[in-house]
RNA sequence: GCCGCGGUAGCUCAGCUGGUAGAGCAACGCAUUCGUAAUGCGUGGGUCGGGGGUUCGAGUCCCUCUCGCGGCACCA
């Protein structure tokens, strides 16, 4: 006999080899029929598997939070069927759940379109509405091969061959139709529900490698209920609201045309956000020690190949040739320049650690499907620093970068952080044993980063991501939706200052290379506007606004009062427009809303016989009487920046 | 770069199976001088993304380039 134990601590004696349906049965006929898998020691099985030894059972009903998996998983297989059903000849290959849904990738001749998806949903519906049961069977891998490779479908023979000798061959079927699959399911297709709906088509390659034939992607969505569902799409409709390119034209921010692909037309007021980010970065690297330089946008073809770049991004770079014959490249990334400054002049010991900044402007030819507004672009200006320094420097200032970092993603209202170490990738230059020092150096730093953070910063390593002169630590952060976004990064090399020849003098007069940390805290200045935006759903803080105020008029007597208004709130140091125009408040008040005017100051007669303004904060529709000083007084107080305000 | 979809007035979009362009908002003009999310009337505005082809005739069909959108791949 086995013993099972329940959630609840009860345990009982069973026979070795009882189904898990068995069980729920004996315990009550109504568990068993809600049940739709069950959780073995943790591990979440089919309600059929036997149980074989001593363990910890619970049953999942369609409710549970561990459902929503099989929901989706389920839904995929009843997508593919429903799929071959409708368009015989498809091959099925993978479908995996994905965050909030799954996908299940095809391949044909001709690819999906959403137009094919009221008929494939519809079908869907009938294999649920059958509600055959789902049954495991475990093949031989060589009855499994012939199978399906009799049925056409190369694409399983091959996942068939990449599972590993020790593993079975398990196939899942559903009425007539089965697929190759680890499981678990529910118990029957029924399960799925409706509330599921098929999202978008895409092209997706044979096992994520762009070498592979293109796929036919289906994207779908699937949740417990009707109710979830609708909240998803509401979700999304909200990130569409949120979207930084919308945004940039109800606040007349930048704009793209097809002339520069990838490259940002800044607007007056995109242009004093862009600054005002520049202005803050600048006072806390400042404060940090940095010294801000500003290194050449074009450098002979030579210094690339010194560095490496040319052999391993030649084909992202912007290339420039002169009369004379010479080749030139605009730089991709700031560091050859900076060695170049470091370089200059001999440097002692006593000089580092060098901490050398730039707000620098780089192009790199991206993958024309990669361009994405603000958050993808091919000319861009980085946060850049390079801190040279001695290897026994490299904790200290590293620890220090990383302080730096998260106290200036605190002050834009970033909370939610996660520090991963990526570690050596397969194209890299440097000997083996530079990256195990690199590496070993970069955990432990990782280790105290966790410790410092005290619970407040996770972290996490990524294989093979790091650059290819070292690893490097990513910091990515979490904004208001929910989404993650990679901005900035420490990566530590043991290679570039030597490949440029940088040295130093040390206390016993030798030579010596330095040790180079790249960082950017925010990475790419327009990608982070970007992300800003959408963060804050063009909401900007005050100190950030393009605009802080703009001074309406209610009628034309007010126009001089009006004038009066914004000057003295110019002089104060406040950015200010006026709409003097021949419009109605409601008007004015939409206008300047859409437009997200943090604080509009509504003037009239009355104001003017007062020397008040009438207050309305974007997103109230609260009206406040102030006197203009008093006004103004405060105003000045909340646009102070986090830092400033600090040094109060 | 790859797969799919798209580009019509400043913006959002309509234009069926080919018969030489239309709405709303915006702009401009006039009237209105108004109290917190769209005042009324009028006027102007388009080589339908570029090029080529089919056709008596192309915004509409075909080819090609380009840019954008959704993914994939890439992201020093």
């Amino acid at each position: 006999m086995i013993s099972v134990t329940f959630p609840d601590g009860a345990s009982r004696q069973f026979a070795p080899g009882i189904s898990g349906l068995d069980i729920a049965k004996s315990i009550s006929p109504s568990l068993a029929n809600r049940s739709i898998a069950m959780s073995v020691d943790g591990v979440l099985t089919d309600l059929a598997d036997p149980i074989l030894r001593d363990a910890k059972i619970e049953f999942l009903t369609r409710e549970d939070p561990r459902a929503l998996e099989l929901i989706r998983h389920d839904c995929a297989h009843v997508l593919a069927e429903a799929v071959q059903a409708l368009y015989p000849g498809t091959q099925v290959t993978i479908g995996p759940v994905i965050e909030n849904g799954f996908y299940y990738d095809f391949f044909r001749n001709e690819p999906f379109t959403p137009e094919d998806f009221a008929g494939i949903e519809g079908k869907m519906r009938e294999i649920i509405a059958r509600d055959r049961p789902f049954t495991k069977e475990v093949w031989s891998r060589e009855e499994a091969k012939r199978i399906f490779r009799d049925k056409g479908e190369a694409f399983k023979v091959e996942l068939i061959d990449a599972i590993p000798p020790d593993q079975e061959i398990k196939i899942y079927r559903q009425g007539d139709w089965f697929d190759l699959c680890r499981g678990p399911h529910m118990t029957s297709t029924g399960k799925v529900g409706n509330a599921f709906k098929l999202m978008k088509a895409a092209g997706a390659y044979w096992r994520g490698d762009s070498r592979n034939p293109m796929l036919s992607r289906i994207y779908g969505t699937a949740w417990v209920n009707g109710k979830d569902l609708e909240a998803y799409l509401k979700q999304i409709e909200e990130a569409e609201r949120r979207d930084h390119r919308r945004l940039a034209r109800d606040m007349d921010l930048f704009h793209f045309q097809e002339e520069a692909p990838g490259a940002v037309f800044w607007h007056p007021k995109g242009w004093t956000l862009f600054q005002t980010l520049i202005g803050y970065m600048r006072r806390r690297q400042t404060a940090a020690g940095y010294l801000e330089v500003n290194a050449p946008q074009i450098l002979d073809r030579a210094l690339w190949e010194q560095s490496g770049h040319w052999q391993n991004y030649h084909a992202n770079m912007f290339i420039t040739q002169t009369e004379d014959d010479r080749i030139f490249a605009l730089k991709p990334m700031n560091c050859p320049g900076h060695v170049q400054i470091f370089k200059h002049g001999l440097k002692s010991y006593r000089d580092l650690p060098a901490k050398i900044a730039e707000f620098g402007a780089v192009h790199r030819y991206e993958p024309s499907g990669a361009l994405h507004g603000l958050m993808r672009v091919r000319a861009f200006t980085q946060d850049d620093a390079h801190v040279f320094v001695t290897e026994q420097q490299i904790r200290a200032e590293s620890i220090k970068v990383n302080d730096l970092i998260l106290s200036i993603y605190e002050d834009f209202g970033f909370h939610d952080i996660v520090v991963k170490l990526a570690t050596r990738p397969d194209r890299r230059v440097g000997s083996e044993e530079l990256w195990d020092n690199a590496e070993a150096a970069l955990a432990s730093i990782l280790d105290q980063v966790r410790q410092r953070a005290g619970g407040r910063v996770k972290t996490a390593v990524n294989p093979g991501e790091g650059t290819f002169y070292g690893p490097k630590l990513e910091y990515v952060l979490r904004d208001a939706i929910g989404r993650d976004w990679q901005c900035g990064t420490l990566q530590l090399d043991f290679n570039m200052p030597g490949r440029l020849g940088a040295f130093y003098i040390d206390e016993h007069s030798n030579k010596v290379t330095p040790v180079m940390l790249h960082r950017a805290m925010l990475g790419s200045l327009e990608r982070f506007t970007g992300i800003l935006l959408e963060h804050y759903a063009g909401n900007l803080p005050l100190w950030l606004s393009p605009v802080q105020v703009t001074v309406c008029t209610i009628t034309q007597e007010a126009d001089d009062y009006a004038r009066e208004v914004m000057a003295a709130a110019r002089a104060q140091g406040l950015r200010v427009v006026g709409d003097l125009s021949n419009e109605k408040i409601n008007y004015k008040v939409r206008e300047h809303s859409l437009a997200k005017v943090p604080v509009l100051f509504v003037v009239g007669k009355k104001e003017a016989a007062q020397r008040t303004v009438s207050i309305r904060r974007l997103g109230s529709p609260e009206q406040k009487a102030a006197a203009l000083e008093e006004a103004l007084a405060a105003l000045v107080e909340e646009v102070m920046p986090p830092d400033a305000r600090r040094a109060e």
